[in-house]
DNA sequence: GCGGGGTTGGCAGCTTGTTGCCGTTCCCGG
DNA sequence: CCGGGAACGGCAACAAGCTGCCAACCCCGC
């Protein structure tokens, strides 16, 4: 069942493509002709995230033709400088409006509200997404989509809002990577620990982590450490 | 300064060399002519621990010659069995000698006892690699990785050891990750909230943490998350 | 100078996490 | 059956983490 073309037919509309390589080619046209893309991405790097910018450049060029284009980044995303930098370039020059949410998200991509793109867990081997086309389907990733696009931030607000924590993440998460402890931290910073925990508080909210173990797991996943 | 072949020259006997493949370029030869070989590595994955195992199949062809690979791998990939059943792979394959430890590796190869190659920090673009053949560094890194290699543990003594906390720690991690707390976690897995913390604490010293946020950080970064 | 707003840091109460202790249970070997 | 060893799970003591409270301080505008 095309076990050697990494592409597996499910079902009359939902189709499993193996590999970022043939995904692009499958999907490359459906990208040039959408007036309408909804993406939530899981990170700066991955495929989903960035697939292939220079179709998003000649999309910017043809917004006139009312080409919507929006993207849904991980909130921790901007407690990096670069990262945060990378996100309003690809606001400024692509002209997506980009929100952030500190909610885990699942990959996803949506064209012209008919077609999903899901990607698939990201440990094995090449990785799998799911290309659907069925309806029922579609509108339902489209509708939690936009419940998560509607209580997400927009770039430029939460920008402002973790400008000052962005300061000073490295170093905490640095500390915190190494297992030192709140009170050793703190002195080290020449905090108050109460200050430190306060700054601890405000980055595992927008790791979106209620455990130190999953801040820990999402810094990682980020690049943030 | 050799900016654009990927190369900087620092001094006479250490070399920056950036990305993977040139670093193969340059060393490929050493590779082939070694007869003793020290590495230390973070993962699985990573270039240092996997660089072209062809060329250590035909080491191993040649182990009646004396070569003697010796490799260094973080113990909380044993906690994941894809990863334990790969090191055994390449010690009966390679014929290297294979240990484990819980404490944190910086990735390090050592070449006949004269030439080391460390790796660089993988956060930022293509990584840099130093080659150094400095002796008075050589010797130091080599005596580092010699008390490393001291105290760390056989592969198979460890993978016996953890072969039964390896059968729950997905199921663990995921909750963890998941920022699920311990009483809660401990009623899912059936278990009394004394044992699922024993068992979270034998995960946290293979993953050589001190704290949750590390722990978390060291599990995504060996991909057991 | 005064008032308002925001931040800091110590304190305290509470929750969560860490680990020793010990009785109970199970398994295995003699 | 008995004894020994290991694991489980409840309990408890303690440490670490979480967060509200509030006084003190700083900065800014009027």
């Amino acid at each position: 069942m095309g076990a050697g073309d990494g592409l597996t037919q499910v079902s009359g509309s939902i189709t499993i493509v193996r590999g970022e390589e043939e995904l692009y080619r499958r999907t490359a046209h459906l990208f040039a002709a959408a007036t309408d893309l909804a993406c939530a991405a899981a990170g700066l790097a991955s495929w989903v995230a960035d697939h292939r910018s220079e179709e998003f450049a000649d999309a910017a060029a043809a917004r006139r033709g009312g080409k919507r284009i929006r993207k849904l980044y991980p909130a921790g995303l901007l407690l990096d400088s670069v990262a945060a930098r990378e996100l309003a370039r690809r606001r400024d020059e692509i002209g997506a409006e980009i929100r952030v949410t500190p909610d885990e998200i699942n990959e996803t991509i949506i064209i012209d509200r008919r077609l999903v793109i899901l990607a698939g867990d990201r440990r094995s081997g090449p990785r799998g997404y799911s290309v659907i086309t069925r309806p029922e389907v579609v509108q339902g990733v489209l509708s939690l989509f936009e419940t998560a696009w509607r209580s997400a931030t927009d770039l430029a607000v939460y920008n402002a809002r973790v400008a000052e924590i962005r300061q000073i993440a490295p170093a905490v998460l640095d500390l915190l990577s190494q297992g030192v402890k709140d009170e050793t931290a703190a002195r080290r910073l020449g905090l108050g620990l109460r200050t430190y925990r306060r700054r601890v508080a405000e980055l595992m909210a927008a790791l979106g982590a209620e455990s130190r173990f999953q801040a820990g797991v999402r810094a990682r996943e980020l690049g943030l450490v």
